[in-house]
RNA sequence: GGCGGCGUAGCUCAGUUGGUUAGAGCGACGGUCUCAUAAUCCGUAGGUCCGCGGUUCGAGUCCGCGCGCCGCCA
């Protein structure tokens, strides 16, 4: 039985980073898993290479798109190589075989009376290739609050409105369709609202898929993306090997509506069968904030493999965080996972076990076997199949980890080394049983593990001196008892070593720089200039509305910290008005109250009202920043009367 | 503004249909063993279960209000 899984395409107007290892990484084991169920798991992954951001990166990088697109399609490619993450399939959107599929897939739609021409105004973010419904012009965009463009189209629509109750439909009759839970509830509202027909072509760039209807026509990115799916399985046009329809998609949370909604109706439109599943997880926050180029704090997995391996790296992003929730990544708890669980708890029990046969009985696997920790092996076996079924990979780790506990516990209980001094027979017969029990345990787990440590599973397995290969090992047949006694392990080394924190959160800072530093270079990107400048100013206002903008000199008369507040400032400020005007401005991580006391400042004085904290603020406080960065207070070098108004 | 979620030990989280002294892992502290990667094992400390009010013999769990954080939509 097949089972074909994807990642999403990635967008190739970034550099990969450790979000995109995490969804990958997460896919490959569950195709690892599949396997050792007995499916013919087939592991998706791609880049998605047109659109407007990508024309305009790589013009800003001095290329073309299509050299563009080269170097970092390849850059993600090598990082899955890196990574030990083997790809099945794979593709890229500005393959012609792609084209073929898309132009097809759009074809039959049409054939369908799913698509019409029809025009259509509307404010564009280039940022997230959308149009943002509601916007007028001026408006900043809904989702990234960057400018958007007033762009009108003559366009070919897609009828996404006549899914409405046909979406519906799949979402009740299939739960698992969309999951987890939360997303399900979400798309389900966002869809039983009522859906709008969507423009799926567009003119107004010429880095994409050209319509077979009409040459200066190209495809909607996301009608473009998503077919990515079936061309990397399809050769000449919809007429597939057999993968089709995928069994999993798996996504980031923010593209759950894409997956959940516009993929199957474009997918029923054009008469194909749909996808079984898509599963959403969650964001990689870097110590909890989010992670984003203008923070510049996008963490990247090179330097963490080179330090702790890849491995250590996929364990942690799977053990740590609930699958399907936000997750907080940080060096300080990779490492202490690390040390914790893979030195001290599995690396600890392969290097007892084995170096104790080595020494109690000369290299060979011994007879016996304890039926209690017997029993609870072949309960782990259950309930990681069940736990990583259900893509609940952290508690089908805690199931191994319950396991290798219990028999560290067990070792000492037994006491090995007290009974290898015992020549008569039944304290032999009982270290026997002892070693065979824990050197049984670590074979186990081992293989329970190795779709989450592809690499350092066949290490231990290789020590047990098993002589079948790790990848063979089905769960029908991973039971108790299998063990041969007789069989010779193999030389004993640390498979994880334990790591100092402070060196190697050290080095991979370090890396880090030097990494993002490349990637830039990768990008075009020039070092060292800032995120904020690199920023497209808004459009352009006339007089008129700056005049609108009521800015006066003002005068700190108070200030104090908002109580419960790291970053509220709570002052008056005379403005030359009868009462100075109460003001709360987000300023007190950067200045103390005792520095703006009877300071000049620039002051909005004709603001909404708002209340912040429970304190009503009449006007903003005007000061410059930089994302990630403290604010700075305009001010003035020569004096100026209170009031005055700025013009 | 509408809908939904969350708030439990220093940290990450479990807590099933309301039911004894609220749990786990990590971290901290004390001890033990010596096969092992200063590892293991045993023990200890630490919680106004966000706040207030209500239902109940009994509330972390149910209801209402409030505060805070987050998601989707507008």
């Amino acid at each position: 039985m097949k089972y074909y899984l994807t990642t999403p395409l990635y967008y190739v107007n970034a550099a990969p980073h450790i979000g995109h290892t995490y969804t990958t990484m997460a896919a490959e084991t569950i195709a690892r898993f599949k396997r050792m169920q007995g499916y013919d798991a087939v592991m998706f992954t791609g880049t998605d290479e047109h659109g407007q951001k990508v024309e305009r990166s790589a013009e800003a990088a001095g290329k073309s798109p299509q050299e563009f697109t080269d170097t970092i399609s390849a850059e993600f490619r090598a990082q899955w190589e890196k990574l030990n993450i083997r790809v099945d399939r794979t593709i890229r959107t500005t393959d012609p075989r792609h084209h073929k599929v898309v132009q097809a897939l759009f074809q039959r739609c049409m054939d369908n009376g799913y698509v019409y021409k029809g025009s259509y105004t509307g404010q564009y973010c280039v940022s997230d290739e959308l149009y943002a419904n509601e916007a007028k012009p001026g408006d900043p965009c809904p989702i990234c609050g960057r400018p958007t463009e007033t762009v009108t189209e003559e366009n070919y629509f897609f009828k996404l409105s006549a899914f409405t109750d046909k979406l519906i439909a799949l979402y009740e009759t299939h739960p698992e369709f969309i999951q987890p839970e939360t997303r399900r509830n979400e798309v389900l509202a966002f869809v039983r609202q009522g859906l709008n027909d969507l423009s799926i072509s567009r003119t107004t760039l010429k880095w994409g898929i050209p319509l077979p209807v009409e040459g200066q026509h190209v495809f909607y990115v996301w009608f473009d993306a998503l077919i990515g799916y079936m061309s990397a399985v399809d050769g000449e046009g919809l007429d597939g090997e057999e993968l089709w329809p995928a069994d999993l998609h798996l996504i980031g949370k923010e593209i759950a509506r894409f997956h959940a909604v516009f993929w199957p109706a474009f997918l029923m439109a054009g008469g194909m069968p749909l996808p079984k599943q898509v599963f959403a997880h969650g964001w990689l926050l870097f110590e909890n904030d989010k992670m984003s180029k203008s923070r510049g704090n996008i963490v990247r997995s090179e330097p963490i493999r080179q330090v702790m391996g890849a491995d250590a790296l996929r364990y942690f992003l799977l053990r740590e965080i609930v699958f399907g929730q936000d997750g907080t990544f940080s060096y300080d708890a990779l490492i202490g996972r690390y040390n914790s669980d893979l030195a001290n708890g599995l690396g600890n029990l392969a290097s007892r076990t084995l170096t104790m046969i080595h020494q109690y009985r000369g290299d060979e696997i011994p007879e016996g076997s304890d039926p209690e920790i017997a029993r609870l092996a072949n309960e782990t076996v259950a309930a990681v199949q069940k736990h990583f079924d259900a893509f609940e990979f952290s508690k089908g780790l805690e199931a191994v980890w319950a396991l290798i506990s219990a028999v560290d516990k067990y070792i000492v209980q037994k006491a090995p080394w007290k009974l290898a001094r015992q020549i008569d027979q039944l304290s032999q017969t009982d270290l026997s049983a002892t070693l065979y029990t824990a050197a049984e345990s670590l074979r186990i787990a081992a293989a329970l593990l190795s779709p989450v440590l592809p690499q350092s599973a066949p290490k231990i397995w290789a020590q047990l001196g098993m002589p079948e290969s790790i990848e063979s090992v089905r769960f029908e047949t991973l039971e108790w008892g299998t063990l041969e006694p007789g069989q010779k392990i193999g030389e004993i080394a640390a498979v994880f070593p334990r790591i100092d924190l402070k060196e190697a959160v050290a080095s991979m800072r370090a890396l880090e720089e030097k990494v993002s530093a490349e990637q830039n270079a990768l990008l075009g990107n020039m070092p060292g200039k800032k995120p904020a400048a690199a920023e497209p100013a808004g459009e352009k206002i006339g007089v008129d509305d700056f005049a609108k903008v009521d800015l006066r000199v003002g005068l700190v008369k108070f200030a104090e910290r908002v109580k419960n507040s790291d970053k509220l400032m709570h002052m008056k400020v005379d403005i030359g008005e009868a009462e100075p005007r109460t003001i709360v401005a987000g300023i007190a991580e950067a200045y103390t109250p005792e520095q703006l006391l009877n300071r000049k400042v620039v002051i909005v004085a004709n603001l909404q009202p708002r209340k912040l904290k429970g304190i009503e603020s009449n006007g903003m406080i005007v000061a410059a920043s930089v994302e990630g960065g403290k604010p700075v207070l305009a001010g003035f070098h020569e004096d100026i009367p209170v009031g005055a108004r700025l013009k």
